[in-house]
DNA sequence: CCTATAATGGACCTGTCGGTCCACTTTAGA
DNA sequence: TCTAAAGTGGACCGACAGGTCCATTATAGG
């Protein structure tokens, strides 16, 4: 599969957007707690109170709507990270950081990996427009990793000569895997390992 | 969704054994290169050359089948890194495993990522009872990555006061997330890096 | 050789899926 | 106030999914 058509992404009226945005939350809620495969626009509909010709009047067709929910789950997943990351002071935070992680899957029941994650997963293989978004999303999320590092080295936490883009890949490859994991597992333990792993290594770059 | 019924596990014909097996075999093959969500019964009947009551003789419905196609996956995956980690001699050897993992995927053009990883993925949330089945698999193989940490503790490489455990959750998170990213990005470098970090870190328990 | 069981082919059924269509109502703004 | 565009409801459709059924052919073992 490749790219079909995209709608206008935002509808001329407030009534419009404010519908738009309740199928797509819908949507999102669905998949995350499902998996894509068992999310039927039939249920999305229910889910929304929208009706058939609304689904097809905000969005082209099925593929259209999901990627609006990588949109959506992108803006809200990244937007959680980047008040940690843009704000990175020292190792505590990070600490804090790896807690508050832990505490939202386990508050969960472990039921969900990552929101992004899962979709790669779903969608890698079968829609390349989709790949395409979702692998500017994981780099995204790295970049702000990344940042964080880099004023951490900047604070003189972090030694200087190191790569901050790699030990990014590193963190986030570790969040997802021990996402995967815990969601298998239904148990936060692989999770917290795979955290603390990943910040050890980070730390076995401090000053 | 939860456990179904399940057919007797080997047919009492030659014969029999081999259509199962390609059957199986046909399924995991597309599973793995399309997605569950993107493979039918009649993708699999034609892969494999099998009938509808074929199909339904073998095995009691599709969740059966699924759960066969892990089976036979977890054999595949663990046999290929048991011989790894039950013969796991120094350095040299850990390093060799990360590279033919880089480059079997890289030989892949990064397309797929781990075969079970990408299950457990895909059915953490639908079926209980593969999700059970994939978290024993993932389990079984922390416990081998262990067994090979242990034997380089004995070696006198690794300190011995290491969590053996811990650290294999650690390096196969860290295989989990590489790979799934890996795929994502359509690159192998961040499951190079990944992995990696992940063995940096089990060198700062180098004695 | 004979018979019970395994193996096979494929027509067929039913539900559900994504998607289309059209008639109707609401709303914005000239 | 009038009208064009936006928004909405829901009947309808063809395709295909998973699953059932039954008739037929192979085959193993007494």
């Amino acid at each position: 599969m490749s790219t079909d058509e995209r709608t206008a992404l935002a509808p001329p009226t407030e009534k419009g957007r404010a519908m738009r945005a309740r199928i797509v939350d819908a949507a999102a809620e669905l998949i995350f707690e499902r998996g894509i495969a068992e999310v039927s626009l039939g249920d999305i509909q229910e889910k929304s109170g929208a009706s058939k010709s609304q689904l097809y009047h905000y969005f082209a067709d099925k593929n259209d709507l999901l990627r609006a929910v990588i949109e959506r789950q992108e803006r809200d997943v990244l937007g959680r990270h980047r008040v940690v990351f843009q704000s990175l002071g020292d190792w505590d935070d990070l600490q804090r950081w790896r807690d508050a992680i832990v505490a939202f899957q386990a508050s969960r029941g472990c039921r969900g990996g990552c929101p992004l994650g899962s979709l790669a997963s779903g969608l890698a293989e079968f829609d390349d427009g989709a790949r395409d978004q979702l692998s500017d999303a994981f780099e995204s999320w790295v970049g702000l990793i990344a940042e964080g590092v880099a004023r951490m080295v900047e604070r003189g936490d972090i030694r200087a000569d190191v790569d901050a883009e790699a030990l990014a890949i590193g963190v986030l490859a570790s969040l997802q895997g021990g996402l995967l994991m815990a969601e298998t597992a239904r148990s936060t333990r692989p999770l917290e390992i795979a955290l603390d792993a990943a910040l050890a290594h980070l730390k076995s770059f401090a000053t």
